[in-house]
DNA sequence: CCTTACATGTAGTGAATGCTACATGGCACG
DNA sequence: CGTGCCATGTAGCATTCACTACATGTAAGG
């Protein structure tokens, strides 16, 4: 015993997880475990699911983040963070409405794409009930999305957080649609869904 | 030993279950059930809460509804035709695209109907991932709320079923960043959805 | 060399889940 | 007055889950 009091083994605080080996071993995991939870989803993502998936054990995916919950916060960083990166290959000049969401919406029919749509509605799902720690992540991810949508929405500043709010809930609710196999309705809402704006 | 080769007790095969106090108390099941369905959702309705809240055991669940699949897939359907009926109240001529959206918006910030959105949400990011029965059942509801709005939609016959698919999408997409704690983004997108159509 | 802390393995715990085995009370029908 | 089926209770099973206890190999620092 070598804390008196605090039981949590927390080796090495939480600060600083970059630089030393630790910092590197936990980045590499998340990684591994970022491509699980895109194939696999939140609930094909157990630990034991996720730690066969890093080459390693639930055991060490405790030690290394204490906690289903802080895992699962970091994880999904993580995870949105990619998406960021995969969505800055299309940068540049700023689009109007209709392009703009026709352009997202075609990314939603990629395989490389599609998986981060899904987790996020079973991300939405989760918060929609209040579920922590999803519904805090969540919220984080979608303001994220909503501020990168505005910033290459042509569009004047007054509408633009509007316009930015509206086509992602457009895109997302398409999504939902094809969810649920009414892909066919999706593609012919799609067609007139950038009218105006 | 009574059946052979039939495995499946199955007393009293699945037709005619109406009529019969079996199907009356089904019914009944089916009825409290549901309450607990929405206020609970997918995720916190195992067997044993839902025998609980239907005052039976999770054994007799099984014994009237043969499975869990099964019975999913009955109580959704039951569900489903329970916000019908609530929906049916706001009947009448046709409203343009604009008006029913805001109505229909307006609806699910009410705590009767917002339960059934929460459920239409968790069901797509289920029928997302393939998961069955929720993948059958959610693309029967949707495609039956699809209806409904084309039914209730003023618009030329073209572009009737397009205008609900879209109405539809704005409607779940909206609702994902309300779930999210968008709901402030959600309000000033509303402000501008209405626009044309 | 010896201690100390880190990294990891093995095994297990208690809770929850869907579902089953078996017994039994009671009602209908012969 | 039996007898057989329907409904229900009790108990349990196998599995999965997040998480923990404990032991141990290894490497660095004194």
């Amino acid at each position: 015993m070598r804390t008196t009091t605090a039981s949590r083994p927390q080796p090495r605080a939480a600060t600083r997880d970059d630089g030393s080996s630790r910092g590197q071993r936990r980045a590499a995991l998340l990684a591994a475990m970022a491509d699980h939870l895109l194939v696999h989803g939140l609930e094909g993502s157990p630990l034991r699911a996720l730690a066969a998936a890093a080459g390693t054990s639930d055991r060490m995916l405790i030690y290394y983040f204490t906690d289903r919950s802080a895992l699962m916060t970091e994880l999904l960083d993580f995870t949105a963070s990619r998406l960021a990166t995969l969505l800055a290959d299309g940068n540049g000049e700023r689009r109007p409405y209709s392009d703009l969401l026709s352009w997202l919406w075609s990314m939603t029919q990629t395989p490389a794409f599609r998986p981060y749509m899904l987790l996020f509605v079973a991300l939405a799902a989760a918060a929609g009930r209040g579920e922590e720690p999803y519904r805090t992540a969540a919220g984080r991810i979608a303001q994220a999305f909503i501020d990168w949508v505005a910033a290459r929405l042509d569009a004047s500043e007054e509408v633009r957080r509007a316009q930015a709010a509206l086509l992602l809930a457009t895109l997302d609710g398409l999504f939902l649609l094809d969810c649920v196999g009414c892909d066919a309705e999706a593609e012919i809402a799609m067609t007139i869904a950038g009218d105006r704006h």
